[in-house]
DNA sequence: TGGAATAACCTGTATAGACAACCTCTTGCG
DNA sequence: CGCAAGAGGTTGTCTATACAGGTTATTCCA
């Protein structure tokens, strides 16, 4: 096969050049994670399995396959094979890292409590965010979350009723709700906002919270297939409680021995 | 060339394999944008002289200039060629833009009012940070940011004293410390820790919070070369700031029109 | 039966050559 | 003089081939 015939993908008629064969060959294999055809951990086709499918040269389905390396799609093993990355490191996607992973990476306990879970007709505001009309209902959840046993989050989320059917049949005791929402479909965008706000009376308690202590606060809106399907509020003690972020330049090696992670939640408490 | 000598580097006795020659171009590129030696803007030899300089195949140094372009060192342009790019897209880097440029971008006037501009003995903490030895002296500033004379930002910044020889030089009303460092050297290295946290009586005065409101702290510690350079406070008014930041998985089409910037301080003062 | 050699995969890297699209400058024609 | 055509350089992509090094399962010999 020559370079010449690469071009000729089903519309001779369309007069933008079309995408190129890797990147079409990228969104292919994207695009079977995303609808649960591929699963973490599962094989991802060869090179030359894809070779043999699609007609590509090795060095291009090379490249689909290491730059989905890059960008954290997949993971691969020299002499093993190519597998979809796991949800653990699918997370480190979010930016903000799920609560319990956080606390359990800490070594400690975590405990959610669940205060409310129910459908509910949304508010003016929660509809414009998730982009459903006003009248429609929204389940919603609203719990604590503790790290040994002391109160470090109030979640207040809001989640678009056909998105997730089973929601209301969740306990969220083990599972948190944004761990749930991963395992439905992999998020595709999110968007937060950090505030530093005074806690309402209701925050205050349940966080057991000192008067005049602030609360950092995380607004999250998370969207699937350009859709917002998600909208939190993540209440923190701010005397407990920091956001912290480390950034490196890529393309470097290492300078000094720490991890990379993008965002984390980190309890200063002693 | 054939592909067995391209392992040969130099030094035959080494043991472990070295790294791949597209890895050494990256590299010795970055090198030569750091060291000043390519500056903004500068043209990068073509994929074709770094054929002919260094004896790579073009795929070679095209795969190079091409993971270059997708960490933010370098900009190309088919035709025309490939150049180190410019300090505003190397400013998204930082995650945690420069606050004069976040304000321009908003169409507003920025204004900075220096408190203090001195080299002083480092306090035990801040050497620590920094690691500097306990009684060395550091350069320091304390000044205030102003959004349409609006106050915005408190920033107390330590720099170490042999990193930026003419700081105290500079006057800083129009080129914030956060842009001068970036003149300096390109930073490599970023840590920002985000908290809540009520304001101390002077802060609270300079940035005319009124009684009861949060202040959002940001601290940001910076490395180049390995070794901190800077340590910065930026304190911000609560219910006039806060910290948004966006994420897509990359490898996906804009799914609807915004900006993918990384973390931007915003104004949300009508 | 145990263990080493081997075959059959896999990824990672590198090369040489080719074509396409794009940009800029020069050349030459009207 | 003005403008179109062309030359030459640049990036973007794709192919075919090759070798190195890793992993796994099988085979075969002692």
């Amino acid at each position: 096969m020559t370079a010449a015939n690469a071009q000729g993908c089903g519309y001779s008629h369309m007069t933008s050049t079309p995408k190129p064969r890797y990147q079409q060959l990228k969104e292919q294999i994207i695009s079977r994670i995303s609808s649960g055809d591929l699963r973490p951990l599962d094989r991802v086709p060869s090179e030359h399995e894809l070779v043999g499918s699609t007609g590509v040269s090795r060095m291009t389905a090379n490249r689909a396959l290491r730059e989905l390396t890059d960008e954290g799609y997949v993971e691969r093993v020299a002499g093993v094979g190519t597998f979809v990355a796991d949800l653990k490191a699918a997370s480190h996607l979010l930016e903000v890292r799920n609560i319990a992973d956080e606390i359990q990476m800490r070594g400690h306990e975590h405990r959610a409590s669940v205060i409310d879970l129910e459908s509910r007709p949304v508010a003016p505001d929660i509809a414009d965010l998730l982009h459903v009309s006003a009248g429609s209902r929204v389940n919603h959840v609203f719990l604590v979350h503790f790290e040994n046993d002391i109160p470090i989050q109030v979640e207040d989320r809001y989640v678009t009723i056909d998105f997730a059917t089973d929601f209301l049949d969740q306990n969220f005791q083990n599972v948190t709700p944004s761990a749930y929402l991963s395992l439905i479909a992999p998020l595709q965008e999110a968007e937060h906002v950090v505030r530093a706000k005074m806690p309402s009376a209701r925050i205050r308690r349940l966080l057991k919270m000192r008067a005049k202590e602030p609360c950092l606060v995380v607004t999250r809106r998370t969207w699937v297939s350009a859709r917002p399907v998600s909208f939190a509020r993540l209440f923190h003690p701010g005397t407990r409680f920091e956001l912290a972020g480390r950034y490196r330049p890529p393309g470097i090696a290492n300078s000094h021995p720490q991890d990379s992670s993008i965002v984390e939640l980190r309890n200063f408490d002693r």
